[in-house]
DNA sequence: GTCTATACTGCGATAGAC
DNA sequence: GTCTATCGCAGTATAGAC
């Protein structure tokens, strides 16, 4: 593998490949290869699953992208549109209990509709962010201590206990993704077809009462 | 793959299969498996560069070990042993806030000290858990009942607030392993060549000041 | 018990007809 | 723009000499 940006489309806007015939099957592709890569992992898909799914032959794949990572990175390019996106509108003036609240459920509501994207960042960070290494790079660190020091300066004007923002941001994403990459333990432990509605209300809850007690915050409403 | 105790060699005291040549090269196989299951997956990792790292001609690896699969099941057999064994010795009779800072602690240590296991049990799980499925089984659940029921117990006793037991557990887990499965991440956002132990000191602290506290609990010192 | 040499399979990728 | 046929390679597994 190598890094991520060479490899994005010579731009999203591009004027003459936006075709209504391209345009539907690039989409019908992309989707059958995320629901493959959250399945088997990169090495795991193989073309051939991924045309199958879509409904398309395999050579199609290789017309509409130039490879297997390129067409793997154009997944990872879109759940990652996504992924910051819930968190950038914190700010000082914010009720800390709400918004607090507020991002929990966000990201709940995200492992509950989007899990195959979870695991497909998941499963690309535990084996050592090969694809992502461009991702996070002094830019994304900016962002990160920007949204840390928010978490800081609401503790320091005594709004809520004083906690380690780095650790409490770990706390928040590890327990709600958890809802979307391990949901075949939680299946199995429940002895359930499948992780339901209600187990994500309870989970939600559940972690909105024992993160904002834990910061010395009264949920809100 | 299929499922996970037809895998299982004869019997592990196997008077014949203990020659002194035989234990140490299946032990030297088992770890370099371990350290390239964890960083490449299933599919990612060849035969070839566990022997490799194993410093064994390939075909050693097939007189040892069946298959590839079975190489691999009895790499998360030994995950497994360690994996649960922390969180037997709960009793209703422990005080709340020890127990849970311990187990805390506990499970954080394991993702400082073991965190291919942690970063290969999360992978199988992510995609499915083929091989774990046997696993999961009705005995797993009752352990899963009884585990959560002394939380349960706290709670109708009035020794801790009134919490979903089974969320809970799963927060402690997600949360500590975080530490384990998504180090590479971690590192990126501090900027550091490894996570620290003085992260996962700090983290640590950090979590047994907000779960504790979020349960209604004292830190217990 | 150890290792070389090889058979066999499945995958990524492309050429080229339509 | 679509699809069939095929090439070349990487990877699992085994046969069989030592």
């Amino acid at each position: 593998m190598t890094t991520f940006d060479a490899l994005l489309p010579p731009t999203p806007t591009d004027g003459k490949r936006t075709g209504r015939i391209r345009q539907k099957n690039e989409e019908l592709i992309l989707s059958a290869a995320a629901e493959e890569f959250a399945h088997h992992g990169y090495k795991g898909t193989s073309m051939n699953a991924i045309a199958l799914r879509a409904g398309l032959p395999k050579a199609n794949l290789h017309y509409y992208f130039t490879n297997k990572l390129g067409l793997y990175v154009e997944v990872m390019r879109h759940i990652l549109e996504l992924w910051d996106s819930a968190f950038d509108h914190l700010t000082v003036e914010d009720d800390p209990a709400v918004a607090l609240a507020d991002y929990i459920r966000t990201k709940m509501a995200f492992s509950r509709k989007q899990p195959q994207a979870s695991k497909i960042f998941a499963m690309e960070v535990i084996s050592g962010c090969e694809c992502l290494s461009a991702h996070f790079d002094e830019d994304y660190r900016e962002w990160f201590r920007g949204r840390a020091a928010v978490l800081q300066a609401w503790s320091d004007a005594g709004k809520m206990d004083p906690i380690d923002p780095m650790h409490l941001i770990f706390l928040i994403w590890s327990s709600t993704q958890h809802y979307a990459d391990f949901s075949d333990q939680i299946r199995r432990i429940t002895g359930q077809r499948r992780v339901t509605k209600d187990d994500f209300e309870r989970g939600t809850e559940t972690l909105i009462q024992v993160i904002l007690k834990g910061c010395g915050l009264t949920p809100p409403r």
